[in-house]
DNA sequence: GGGCTATTTCCTGTCGACAATATGTGCAAT
DNA sequence: ATTGCACATATTGTCGACAGGAAATAGCCC
């Protein structure tokens, strides 16, 4: 890399959006993988690639950490958090469980107009699928999922299920990788039946979609993680 | 107040735990209810307090941000949270889903030994409850819940409980000091039924019991705030 | 040559200062 | 008296610099 490296903006920034943008791009980068989990998140380095002091970059990696996106070694460096493998069976448990929550409080409370959110998310996963678009698609099904948990109208649900599907977000990364364009219409059709059942206000059928949903994707990652665990591992490498 | 008013720590404080200090300090106070609800945090004069530079105490801020213990005013100030009623519905739905999941997971995986955490911090409330210490006892009740959930095994679940414990000491908080030395043992005996469904492994009827406990908690603060609501309001003093 | 210790180096934690912005205040005009 | 504008004030957002710790490196003793 040239050593006077231009900073990523130099157009001079408003007042207070130092931090929220470093916040905002080096999130979608973690999230999206771009940063492998693990990295090394330098303070100095960032600071010269966003062309800003290290403050509002301290700032934006502080808040990071209370998202749990990043790990904060003290006196050392922060890296990008690792994925815990082991914790897969509880973050399936509570995974599912805001499925059923919000799709049922979703379920309750539908009114017609209150829809039209909810189908436009549709329509871009929709697009997304058909597009064979890994990340539009992730990001996608995560907008549709927290429009449904809007319309539950709990903001603790919503802010609570929006984190657990941001983190997911990371493993759904892992898990499509392997099959790269053939993502699954199933999906798509789960989801419209999730709509169905919410603008029918049967808050019943919504929590067994819900379920069935959740056990269809837990099911699929875990036969990923199976199956990527069962292969030798290449002692040479080491 | 005088003007060279001895900082809070006069010795020089080990590197790094400026912003643990200051985040633990005024996170107790804000659950206190020390620093009412709406309070201005100023960081100058949080500065002078501590007797540090104002960059430890803006990344102590930063985390209670975080936490949604304080509502930071760009380019303004910052402010202690208020406390919205309007979205207390939504809170004891939460709270309740969550008592009812972390005791579940208790009563599946309890074992002798992890009751003991549990033991100990009832003994502590039912102390609290004796001696009439609402603090304490509001501080022991979030402690002993969290016990459970740790008991239950998911970290998730774990960290959103705490959360929500967290803020409803505030409503305690505000609910207790009405009636000040008639603390309810009713919780004492209902804690007892808890331990001992989940020490029985029985997880049906601990969720019978999470579910008792939870209405028994709503109803009594929704009573408290009716009530509340209902009284005059002193026009004179506005 | 190997293990222990001193040194160096890198990066973070903290500081004081400056710049920008929102609120409050005073004045003038209607 | 009230509204609008200019100014003053207070408080945050950002910066560059320095100091303290931890890892990496070099030196020393065996």
């Amino acid at each position: 890399m040239a050593k006077n490296e231009p900073a990523e903006t130099d157009i001079p920034r408003t007042r207070g959006s130092g931090t929220q943008s470093v916040y905002t791009i080096l999130r979608r980068e973690i999230l999206a993988m771009t940063l492998a989990p693990g990295s090394p998140l330098d303070e100095v380095r960032l600071s010269e690639r966003f062309g800003m002091s290290r403050t509002p970059i301290r700032e934006a990696l502080l808040r990071l950490s209370a998202d749990g996106l990043v790990t904060t070694l003290p006196n050392r460096n922060t890296i990008v958090a690792t994925i815990d493998f082991a914790s897969l069976p509880p973050y399936f448990d509570a995974l599912t469980l805001m499925y059923r929550v919000t799709t049922r409080g979703a379920a309750m409370r539908a009114t017609p107009q209150a829809m039209g959110e909810i189908r436009k998310r549709q329509a871009e996963f929709a697009a997304a699928v058909a597009a064979h678009d890994a990340f539009a698609m992730i990001e996608a099904n995560r907008e549709f999922h927290v429009a449904i948990a809007e319309l539950a109208g709990n903001s603790y649900y919503t802010t609570f299920f929006a984190r657990l599907l941001d983190e997911g977000r990371r493993i759904l990364r892992l898990y499509y990788r392997t099959f790269d364009d053939r993502l699954p219409r199933q999906y798509v059709d789960e989801h419209e039946e999730m709509i169905a059942a919410i603008e029918a206000r049967d808050v019943e059928r919504s929590d067994r979609l819900a379920i069935k949903h959740a056990e269809q994707i837990v099911r699929q990652i875990q036969d990923y993680i199976a199956r990527d665990l069962g292969q030798p591992i290449d002692l040479a490498a080491s």
